[in-house]
RNA sequence: AACUGUGCCUGUA
């Protein structure tokens, strides 16, 4: 039973849906199959693997859902933009709490439907810290910055996920005194805020500030180590960032990835293929900032290579490609890789565009610009 | 008892 349990919960961490169905199958022909809890898990899963219809069939085996069944159904529904469906599975839930309201009001944030949203939080009988964090993070999200603030300031405690959602919001809006102020101004600090204000600074060009706050925090995560890397990527100081990532006390693959673009930043790319070579696992994300790499120093026939040799592409792995031959003036082999492509999204649609646009074919540009949906 | 919702770090124009 143990072991059913966490392989389950592996599938869901992993959204591995092929694993997932076959211990669903040999969950069902065994002895537990009418268990609550691991039909629960079973529900979360599908869910969390985009199985909408799976998650609802096994949800209707549950003799005596609870409210984890309800809401793990719910969830389902709700992330996977089944708004209608998440709607009516909350009116029609037994009971409801906290985590079915904010599961909703989520899932209408993130499809742009604020006022929806909004109307849900006012209606919630108790809202509890995530639903108050889940608000902010929605109009953050939407870019209201102003409507995000009023929740906060209307807050009766402003914890630090509110707050870091504030200050992630500003930094993008380019507001670093707001995410300053916030940051200053903050009842408690935990290290994803530290961890945001240093990438606040070092989006704001001031890597001394960055560095500042890192030697300051009261205690530094992988992701504060890997942040601060990425802040000397960014500003092409390859020796602090090669300094950095030898005093790391752990590295994982993120660490090696920004390491490598740290390198290519700063022109470096023997270093960054030797790392490349050197890392214990390389992912797309590797490949791919190689593949830039070696294009924007005008090797795209390496960069080419590397794209036809890696294991596995996944979108921007093409675009970065596709870009290669578009800013290289080489249209054709650009098109003909847009052609292979399964899905184009508004990057792959723009780096076309603007590939014929600087070819000065600008009937070509004007009708990708026509066609491109969801422009921005 | 164990299962659900919110914020930070890497690549593509």
């Amino acid at each position: 039973f143990r072991s059913s349990v966490d392989i389950v919960k592996s599938c869901t961490i992993s959204r591995d849906l092929s694993r997932g169905k076959e211990i669903h199958s040999q969950v069902s022909a065994g002895r537990h199959c009418r268990n609550r809890y691991l039909n629960n898990l079973l529900v979360e899963m599908y869910g969390k693997c985009g199985e909408t219809e799976q998650a609802r069939r096994v949800f209707d085996t549950i003799r005596n859902p609870n409210l984890f069944s309800w809401n793990n159904v719910l969830i389902a529904y709700a992330q996977n933009g089944k708004l209608r469906e998440a709607q009516n599975m909350l009116e029609k839930m037994p009971q409801r709490d906290s985590v079915s309201w904010t599961v909703v009001l989520s899932a209408y944030a993130a499809s742009g439907h604020f006022e929806k949203a909004e109307l849900l939080f006012n209606e919630m009988p108790e809202k509890d810290d995530f639903a108050w964090n889940t608000m902010v993070s929605a109009y953050a999200g939407g870019g209201f910055l102003e409507e995000a603030d009023s929740v906060l300031k209307a807050m009766p405690y402003k914890g630090p996920v509110a707050c870091t959602t504030m200050i992630g919001a500003y930094t993008q809006a380019g507001h670093i005194e707001k995410a300053t102020e916030i940051f200053d101004t903050m009842p408690h600090r935990d290290v994803i805020s530290w961890n945001a204000m240093l990438v606040a600074h070092a989006e704001n060009g001031d890597l001394l500030k960055s560095e500042q706050l890192f030697d300051q925090m009261p205690e530094r995560s992988l992701s504060s180590w890997n942040a601060m890397l990425a802040a000397c990527a960014q500003h092409e100081d390859l020796d602090k960032a090669r300094d950095l990532f030898e005093r790391m006390p752990q590295r994982n693959i993120l660490s090696w990835n920004t390491m490598i673009q740290a390198c290519i930043e700063a022109g470096n790319f023997e270093r960054a293929s030797a790392l490349f070579r050197m890392m214990p696992v390389q992912d797309t994300v590797s490949w791919t900032t190689m593949i830039t790499g070696y294009s924007r120093e005008g090797c795209i026939d390496v960069a080419r290579r590397l794209f036809d040799a890696m294991p596995e592409r996944d979108i921007a792995t093409w675009n970065a490609m596709v870009g290669s031959y578009t800013a290289s003036g080489q249209l054709a082999e650009a098109q003909r890789l847009f052609d292979r492509m399964h899905v184009h999204d508004v990057i792959t649609w723009t780096a076309l565009l603007a590939g014929y646009a600087q070819a000065g074919q600008m009937e070509t540009a004007e009708s990708i610009f026509y066609r491109l949906p969801g422009k921005n």
